[in-house]
DNA sequence: ATGTCGTGGACGCCACGA
């Protein structure tokens, strides 16, 4: 099986590129971030005439996760169960459960600065987060959390560590966040390397920062240990990020052992 | 370091978020 990431910046203006990737790449479930579409305006039709089902919580102009898949599509739980708002709820989970694996899409709220409300709104929904990993967990099945989590793990995973002093996506308590998920049961699937020594998923537009692998690791793929053993490989596809209006994110692609996930499961 | 995108409102640019 295939499960892939990818926050596209806009759903809609990136259709030509996703659909073109997935006929390309024919993952078997793709997590998508930042939608910024509603709901009814997600292209629905044109990915089920790749034989894609979709699930979608779209919200208008930010935000937006959905699941597609080809491997079946069941249990869809739209939002973070508990999770706070900023001030309402806003779009940035969805779970479901595709070819016997439970699959959440997120996309973790930004931060801002250290000293905006925003940055306690991000932690506070980690928070959420984990609580709700932890009794998905509880269940024993496997398990995969994908998404843009505008959090870089460790200092390798950002370009230049200096050039984040202040900044969000760096900082002791988010990447506290983080390992309590992990010390819940998740596993950092990290992709290997592709071009460069880091395999970054994001670049900003501005600058030549793609060309310059001026790049951040915040796109993740936190797996259950039963996932993460079937794990063949795992990389990111900078050929998404490359040529006429891409996203600034690219995609993580995993494959797994059908078998050995076959043998995970309870 | 902040150079580019994407969106939507009232435009032919601006504000905002990333």
């Amino acid at each position: 099986m295939r499960i892939a990431t990818w926050n596209v910046n806009s759903v809609t203006a990136r259709e030509p590129r996703l659909l073109g990737w997935l006929r390309d790449t024919a993952p078997d479930v793709v997590c998508l971030q930042e939608l910024k579409v509603a709901t009814a305006a997600f292209p629905t039709a044109a990915v089920a005439d790749l034989g894609y089902e979709a699930a979608v919580h779209g919200e208008g102009r930010w935000n937006g996760v959905a699941v597609l898949s080809r491997v079946g599509l069941a249990d869809v739980v739209v939002g973070l169960p508990g999770g706070p708002g900023f001030p309402h709820q806003e779009a940035r989970a969805l779970a479901a459960t595709c070819g016997g694996v439970r699959v959440w899409s997120v996309y973790v709220p930004n931060g801002r600065e250290p000293d905006n409300p925003h940055y306690a709104y991000k932690l506070a929904w980690l928070a959420a987060l984990r609580a709700a990993v932890a009794a998905e967990l509880a269940s024993g099945g496997p398990l995969a959390v994908l998404g843009d989590f505008n959090v870089a793990p460790t200092d390798a995973d950002v370009w230049d560590r200096a050039a984040f002093d202040g900044s969000t996506h760096v900082t002791e308590p988010e990447r506290a966040a983080l390992a309590a998920l992990r010390e819940a049961g998740l596993v950092d699937v990290v992709p290997r390397p592709g071009k460069g020594p880091h395999p970054f998923t994001y670049w900003d537009y501005r600058a030549g920062a793609f060309h310059k692998d001026m790049g951040m690791r915040i796109d993740l793929v936190y797996a259950s240990q039963s996932v993460a053993t079937a794990v063949r490989d795992a990389w990111v596809d900078r050929e998404a990020r490359k040529g006429t209006g891409p996203s600034d994110h690219a995609p993580v692609v995993v494959d797994l052992d059908d078998d050995g996930l076959a043998a995970g499961r309870p």
